[in-house]
This record gives C-alpha cells, structure tokens and sequence, in this order.
DNA sequence: TGACATATGTGTGAGTTACATATATCTTCT
DNA sequence: AGAAGATATATGTAACTCACACATATGTCA
C-alpha cells in the first residue's frame, strides 16, 4: 500500500521554487520533507526539470561561484506561477475528493 | 492541469464494494460520483477487476437474473477488506500532506 | 586510501493510462 | 420498422510514467 504521492511532485516543486531560486538536489531535500518521502528519485527530478524548462515552466542557470560541483539553478518564470496557481486549484479538488472519500469510508455502515 | 485523481479509482471501487455487491457498469458511476469524475474508463476498469480477482481482493460472478447484458457481480473478499483498511490509512497520509501543501502554498510569503 | 555526502545526469524494463474499437441487450423516439 | 442511445462487458495499443540501476564529478573526513 503505497501511498499515492508522486503526482504531487511536480505541484511541490513549484511551491519550493515559489520561494526562490534553488537547485535540483536541494529541491528534492525540500520535495521529500513536503511530501513525507524519504528518497526522491534524483535521475526523475532532473529530468522532470529539464522538461519543465523546454515547456518554458521554469529557467535554468549555471551556478559555479560556490566550491563543490556545479549547481544549476532554477527560477519560476511567469507562466510557471500562472501554472502554480492552476495546480493549486487541482490541488483543492482532490482535497476535497480526498476528504469525501475518507469520510465515505469512515463512516459507520 | 488535471487533478490527481486516477490513483484513487482502486480505493474508491474497494469503498464501493464494501457496501454490498455490485457489477463494474454499476461501480463506474459510483466512483465516477465519489471523485468527481465524469466519464470512468470503462476498459480499464474491467481490467483492473479482473486484476483484483487474480489477486484474490474481489470475486465474481455472472448474474443471469435480470434482463438486458448479463452482469458480472463482484464482491470484497476478506483479503480485500484487509486491503481496504491498508488504503484507508495510506490515504490518510496523503490527504495530510496535501492539506500541508494547500497551507504552504496559501500562507503569505 | 576508502567511504560518504553533495550534485547532475542517462538507460531501461515494467507497469499504467488514454483513447479507440467490438459486441450484446434493451428502451425510446420518429 | 429503423435509428439512436443507454446499459454492460470486453480487447487492442501507443504513449507515458515510474522505479531502479548505473555513470560521473567534487569535496570532506577518518
């Protein structure tokens, strides 16, 4: 019984994004904790970010002022946060369907 | 932006079964109704009860009775009762996480 | 040196989903 | 009577997603 949270790491990534720029692995930190998941799939992630730049969700930039491997980092652009606000709606849907579900269930027959 | 709501068809059929039994025509427009969704995959859904049956969750048998197509009528075994109440806290969990993840996105930056 | 954490990726096979199609029975409208 | 539409069960399949394994680079710490 796994509980159903991958759908939701696309939405979760653009809350973290919301607030600032970031990296791919940082995002996973910030996703995983989000989320409740303890291992997010990183080979996933980088390639969910590289379609969500084609598609023009978000930007990326090469960051290589700090020690260490190279970071790339990505920003929100306008049309991800016009797409975050969409999720948000989704969001409160299933939420809602969530909640209904639940109380069908607990509900004494 | 489609809400997530296909992983919840599993959960849905087996609350739906619990009330007593029912044909897979019949189950689409309950869990059509319990999430929300206008139009269940019907192909899939038989596929996927014939799944459950593979795995012992549900059983099933023609229903002759009534007039029009026959009816194939499935119920919950105990095997899937027990699934049930794994879903039930799974999905807990997640309608957790999304209430924390609206109430991220809400608050004010 | 070797192990581990940080950081970004590719490869791939299994499983899921969306969408189209086929078949059968019954009801309703024209 | 004929056509359309609802009820009911099912198959076919192309596209997509996901989990898991693997590859590569840099830095730290024992």
């Amino acid at each position: 019984m796994k509980p159903p949270l991958t759908p939701l790491i696309e939405p979760a990534l653009l809350i973290a994004l919301r607030d600032g720029t970031s990296h791919g692995y940082d995002l996973a930190d910030q996703i995983g904790e989000m989320l409740g998941i303890d291992r997010i799939d990183h080979g996933n992630l980088y390639r969910g970010l590289r379609r969500l730049e084609a598609e023009g969700i978000v930007t990326s930039q090469w960051n290589d002022d700090e020690p260490g491997r190279s970071k790339r980092t990505y920003a929100l652009t306008e049309v991800g946060e016009a797409l975050l606000a969409a999720w948000a709606e989704s969001l409160r849907f299933t939420h809602e369907r969530l909640t209904a579900l639940l109380k069908n269930y607990e509900r004494k027959p």
